[in-house]
DNA sequence: CGCCCTATTGATGTATCTCAAAGTGCGTGG
DNA sequence: CCACGCACTTTGAGATACATCAATAGGGCG
């Protein structure tokens, strides 16, 4: 199965798994509690029961595991069942960026579908779990399923959404608003995944936020003391809890 | 037809027509020097008719116009048939960023998919026409052709590359660097279009420019001026000419 | 349970922003 | 088609937000 190639690997040295021995296990997604994420909305009863013997297989990855690497061919899709990933974007010298986070019910891979490649990595923050879709069997029930299509077509269309907003973090906003705005990012989507608003762990060093944010790993740091000297959030290393989710916003 | 909504327009003010007054004339994409861009790569000779009979009308949009503003319905994709556009978005305290330089041959528009609505607009830079494809005919064709499907799913792929690419040019790379990378991506994107990778008319201003990179429209011009001076380019305000490439993808 | 990765905090440097003032050229209207 | 005016561009000097370098402290994972 897909051979791992070039990459730099400096942000997963911490993984002292030798990649060929990354623990696969797989297993139907029927027991999968976010089972309703990995696609189905809208499906009528009947259409269901094709999905699942179709697509919808599970793959463990262990904390720094990848699930797919730059470079990679472009087979499956995937969409992250529990746990937590980033994705990474090399440029040609090396330098690396955090381009996402994705969490339960994000999917990812949908850079590989325009080239057959993939052209950014995915590499899990803690010990995750992934469903994998192959591309060719999504496509063809696309064509079956007008509701499988919208939801491919909305996934998508999500992604070059948030890919803006992003943007516009990284290209207008000062390091305070851009720490804030991520903060209340993942504060969101904890909270539309049934979790707590207020409190959540986040598995991205310092750096990987850095990263992510544009800017160093100590004006990251700095910038979550300043807020908690403000009384704006707590954070205890990665377990942040949101104090005054009001003047967050108004930044 | 849709009524334009709140959107702040302080880069638009050099358009002296009324919004309401924009010219548009629609006629037949048959008739398009550039058709093949509007879509149909890949389809075989009884499909082409059926794509141009269901959704391939062109739009005149003058310099300064918009295509779609944030908050429009989305209705319609188009894709830029001739001269040049940016997509702009606008953060709530009415900040404006630009996030992208369409030229002939992108689509736009494929932000509004996933919610219904345009969260960015479309401006034209210069007078230029648009092809429009209503959505849900789109939608339909993708389902009986996979060709049309394939093509689709590429589009959106790969704009999901480009802003990746982006977040990676914003959030990585110094002002030199990301003025190169813009300089290098237009004059490659220019010559996938059949016209000169080394001279190019580029309609942004300055003040585009840095929105769209992230920077003061002042560190654009002392960049462009510095690039100068070294023999990388030459500038004549928005007449560029690349001189030494090799030099520029150094960087 | 110990090591190493991660985080915090400080001091200093610098790339880029901001404010300002000319100069230029393009599009509009005559 | 030409001329005018306004928007755009250029360039400079000074300010600042953030990066860099450095050293210590902490905590999670194997």
């Amino acid at each position: 199965m897909l051979t791992p190639t070039v990459v730099s690997n400096s942000t997963v040295r911490r993984s002292s798994r030798t990649p060929a021995a990354n623990a696969r296990t797989s297993t139907r997604c029927s027991n999968c509690a976010m089972r309703h994420l990995c696609m189905p909305q809208g499906l009528t009863v009947d259409e269901l029961p094709k999905l699942e013997a179709l697509i919808c297989n599970a793959r463990s990855v262990r904390r720094g595991d990848f699930v797919y690497r730059a470079g990679d061919p472009f087979e499956n899709l995937f969409v992250a069942r529990s746990g937590s990933l980033k994705t990474v974007m090399a440029h040609r010298d090396g330098r690396e960026q955090v381009t996402a986070l994705r969490l339960a019910g994000d999917p990812l891979g949908l850079d590989g579908i325009s080239t057959g490649m993939h052209t950014a990595s995915a590499v899990a923050l803690e010990d995750s779990s992934v469903c994998i879709i192959p591309y060719p069997a999504l496509k063809h029930m696309c064509r079956e399923t007008g509701a499988m299509q919208d939801r491919l077509h909305r996934l998508m269309s999500e992604q070059i959404i948030r890919e803006s907003s992003q943007m516009m973090v990284l290209g207008s906003l000062s390091a305070d608003e851009r720490v804030a705005a991520f903060l209340l990012d993942v504060s969101e989507r904890n909270g539309q995944r049934g979790y707590s608003h207020a409190e959540f762990n986040l598995r991205m060093t310092r750096e990987d936020m850095g990263s992510y944010l544009g800017m160093t790993l100590e004006t990251v740091s700095r910038t979550l003391s300043r807020f908690q000297k403000r009384g704006l959030i707590d954070a205890q290393g990665k377990l942040i809890r949101i104090i005054d989710l009001e003047s967050l916003r108004r930044l």
